[in-house]
DNA sequence: AAAAAGAATGATAGCGCTATCATGACAGCG
DNA sequence: CGCTGTCATGATAGCGCTATCATTCTTTTT
């Protein structure tokens, strides 16, 4: 069998993409010594470096990352996972994240369930497969084999919102303490016909948290704790409708105990629309603490949560066990704050 | 020299994670062809697709993504870069872009510039590191080094927000004409005294481009047309705080055209607060028509923008481009509405 | 001055997957 | 019957980078 030497090779995919093996020639030194000068820079002598980051900068090379991946399996990106966008708690908590992890060169990737635990399951599958160097999910509740997918993998899980005993890493504050907390200040103002109303509870458990909590505080004192739940997920909209319902289902409503900021501020503005007074007819109270709800008038009575602060943390734990280092604490409670306004 | 056959190879990485050759191997297959069923399940007969499809049930693989986007240098990886997450304009936007290419199985790699241009090459360079599918980007400015680097980049790019003559695709709305729709309208209501006021706008240049058709207008009717810049960028306080900054530079102004409904909505409630009526002692009016000042009394007067929408179609027309499809239209006014409250 | 340790660089062999070409089996057809 | 075409599958060779080990040369130690 002869050979056929001028026959062009067989395999040749192009890609006019400059290489680092280019920028190596080009520098004068091995491609691996290229990898160094830019990834490992102590472990080149300052001529080859400089050389060398003149070499990219003269062919204006782009490091292939896809590559550096799969060689080293290690990536900068990191795997977000929120329930929600439209809710803007979480959308402070990636912000949070996000300022953090791109200071230290990580990306973000992003995923959103809209609260659907398969939903969720898929995303983390795939984010899995981009060797994510570490996965960021709102909420320690997963389907079960999310939960097994996640048992085997060797990186950091990060479980933000809500506090409690996670997989791996947990940052967030105690919801039933909240609902609790909120109660509690109502019935300490003299309520005694208080409402919970919240959206969606099935998906929007840590509302329904609250509630537990907000039970507890009625019934320790003797005192009823209806819930009215809306179809239609948290907005000023829902919230301005839902007082009709409110009074409709309990006409005796002194209070209502929002689950979040954005019902409870619709239902303020709509109250003052129909000439009612905040808080003599109708005290009206929130959670989470939105800007909003802090420029209306009267201004609303709510719970604080640092959102952006829990994001922030969580990211600096997240680097920290990346970096390396031991991580003490694997939970992180950043409480929450009354916030006393004129709408109770 | 002789050989040690009994020397372990030098050159093992392990990984414990299961790999396409081993579920080739469970099901009697060629990884190729285990590839194959998975990815183009067309091209493999029906035993053979299930056999695979078990193995990966049975042995729980993962594809690992990275190491098929090398192969084949493609990804299924959208960049997103936007400006800023606190700004819920580009929140929403990001929602609609991810609710639509979530569901062709894209996913997103996001980015935060911070209003900065440097930052926005550092981020593109670092995406198209990880050889993204396309990239969409806030805005039609980037610095030099972006342009260059993007010019070169074979695949679609998508620049949303305004609309006007970008490197690729382009879906957006006209700053300037809606910046003439609202100064048209306060002009016709009789308002003479009219201030612009706008945060940060040289990089918020959107918001000086609406500035640019608000002037032109007031210019045609042979009047001044102030502009008050403030600090800090939009937010509700910003905007409760920019009253008593605009009166005192320009006692006499009978109306306020804000650059966004955050400021507009924050102005307004101060405004209450200072016991002003609004539209008789002070005339309000915002931009983007968010849900906020919709529900404030009076209503704000504002121009709608359709955000969710606009994501929406940028990541229909990128899938169309990158499913082969031939792209038309360019360029994508999704247009604008004004918005009549009773604040003006 | 010889031995040991360190610093800088390079050669080799993959990471896990898919593009490309090659093969064998079988159908249709003059 | 041989020819072409289609279908299902496989063998091979990378994608662009880095981990690992090997080598050379310089510095430090005894």
């Amino acid at each position: 069998m002869s050979k056929d030497p001028s026959h062009t090779p067989k395999h040749r995919r192009h890609s006019d993409q400059v290489t680092l093996s280019q920028v190596a020639k080009s520098a004068g030194v091995s491609p691996i010594t290229a990898s160094r000068a830019l990834n490992n820079p102590t472990k080149v002598s300052d001529t080859t470096r400089r050389n060398v980051l003149a070499a990219v900068e003269r062919l204006g090379y782009v490091p292939n990352l896809v590559a550096g991946s799969l060689a080293s399996s290690r990536s900068k990106l990191i795997a977000v996972i929120v329930p929600s966008l439209i809710n803007s708690v979480f959308v402070e908590v990636i912000k949070g994240l996000q300022e953090t992890l791109e200071a230290e060169g990580y990306q973000i990737l992003l995923g959103n369930t809209d609260y659907d635990l398969d939903r969720e399951y898929q995303l983390v599958r795939t984010f899995l497969g981009w060797s994510c160097s570490a996965l960021v999910t709102a909420g320690l509740r997963h389907n079960k084999a999310c939960h097994k997918l996640l048992a085997n993998w060797e990186h950091p899980i990060m479980e933000v919102m809500e506090l409690g005993k996670g997989m791996d890493l947990n940052v967030g504050l105690d919801h039933v303490a909240a609902g609790r907390c909120m109660a509690s200040h109502l019935v300490d103002k003299g309520y005694r016909d208080i409402v919970y109303v919240g959206a969606r509870l099935a998906q929007d458990y840590r509302a329904s948290m609250r509630y537990e909590g907000h039970k507890a505080v009625l019934q320790a004192h003797g005192i009823d704790a209806p819930i009215v739940e809306l179809d239609t997920l948290g907005s000023l909209k829902a919230g301005s409708e839902s007082l009709d319902q409110v009074f409709a289902q309990h006409p005796k409503t002194q209070a209502i105990h929002f689950a979040n900021d954005d019902l409870a501020a619709g239902a303020l503005l709509a109250a003052q629309r129909q000439g009612l007074n905040v808080p003599n007819d109708i005290a009206i109270a929130g959670f989470n603490g939105l800007p909003l709800g802090q420029h209306v008038t009267p201004q609303l009575t709510t719970i604080l949560s640092p959102r952006e602060e829990m994001g922030r943390l969580a990211a600096k734990e997240l680097i920290r066990r990346l970096s390396g280092k031991n991580v003490v604490r694997r939970q992180h409670d950043v409480g929450f704050k009354l916030q006393l306004g004129e709408s109770t």
